[in-house]
DNA sequence: ATATTTCCCATGATATCCCAAATAATCCCA
DNA sequence: TGGGATTATTTGGGATATCATGGGAAATAT
């Protein structure tokens, strides 16, 4: 099983081009898969994932009740969902919406979680992320269990 | 699969004239399909999808008891429904009557759903996302089982 | 005949393609 | 282990293609 895991930092050109670290390239391109991305329900970042998952939204709208206020927030990220084209050099085009969601400016971080990553302003990331830290030595870990494993490895989708 | 998804905002010229987005042709043309629109049930805004949409609410009408309300209701869907004709730029040209449902005015904006989309008045549209996205951060997100694959997303997970 | 729709072409904006420079990571041999 | 050489990756810019949009003319309807 292959992830997307750690981080990057990658510049925005003028043209609104960004490359995608070539380590996430690569595990698409291993499974031939294209890239997606769309705008976090909770958090001012961007999500990137593989078609699988979009899927998953898709089927679950259609077996929900479609007057439900659920499936309005599931159309909400489909709405927002853009298949990314690569260029030759791996480099994506953000969208204004993107970029305006996201507050990005010159610079993007990509933070790899497993299945899926995300894309942040850096600083605000790395302001997450101590903050993050400092919650967990104060308020305690979150129950962590590994190798329990009745439940398919869960994806944590950005937000924990 | 090939879906319909994120939003696109275009003009709706002096003739009546407004552009399909190119991606959302794209799909319909591999699959050499005409273009459906019809007024939503629930929202003021239209629905487009492609034939195999409206067939399944034609059976879903012919299994149903014919004297039921429900029938009545999905029946209007199918009476306000108009298999539109796109130009050679590919435009479409929105009745008076659609217009008016929707209440556009100059500009559209096209939300891509998975397999349908849905053309609304923008401003409308965001106010509605922008309501989406804060009572997915307040009530949480739809219980959304990644990974697993196969189960019917329909399991109450209480802390999302 | 007048109004509307359909077809065709023009234009500007923007995304995509292609090649090259700069930077960073890796390798290899002393 | 060091350090230069090689390769991978990121970044930049110009040329080309695509797309949304607008307008005129031809066709169709009223």
């Amino acid at each position: 099983m292959d992830l997307f895991l750690s981080t990057f930092e990658n510049r925005i050109d003028r043209k609104g081009r960004l490359s995608v670290p070539a380590p996430f390239r690569a595990v698409l391109e291993r499974r031939r898969d294209p890239l997606y991305l769309f705008k976090s329900l909770t958090e001012p970042c961007l999500e990137g994932c593989g078609p699988e998952r979009i899927g998953q939204i898709v089927d679950a709208i259609d077996s929900m009740d479609s007057l439900s206020e659920e499936v309005a927030t599931l159309q909400t990220m489909l709405s927002s969902a853009q298949e990314m084209k690569l260029d030759g050099e791996g480099r994506i085009m953000l969208s204004a919406d993107f970029i305006g969601f996201a507050e990005l400016d010159d610079m993007a971080l990509y933070a790899g979680i497993g299945r899926s990553f995300q894309i942040w302003l850096p600083t605000r990331y790395r302001a997450r992320e101590t903050e993050a830290r400092s919650r967990a030595r104060t308020a305690g870990l979150p129950s962590l269990r590994l190798g329990g494993g009745r439940r398919p490895p869960d994806e944590t989708d950005g937000r924990r």
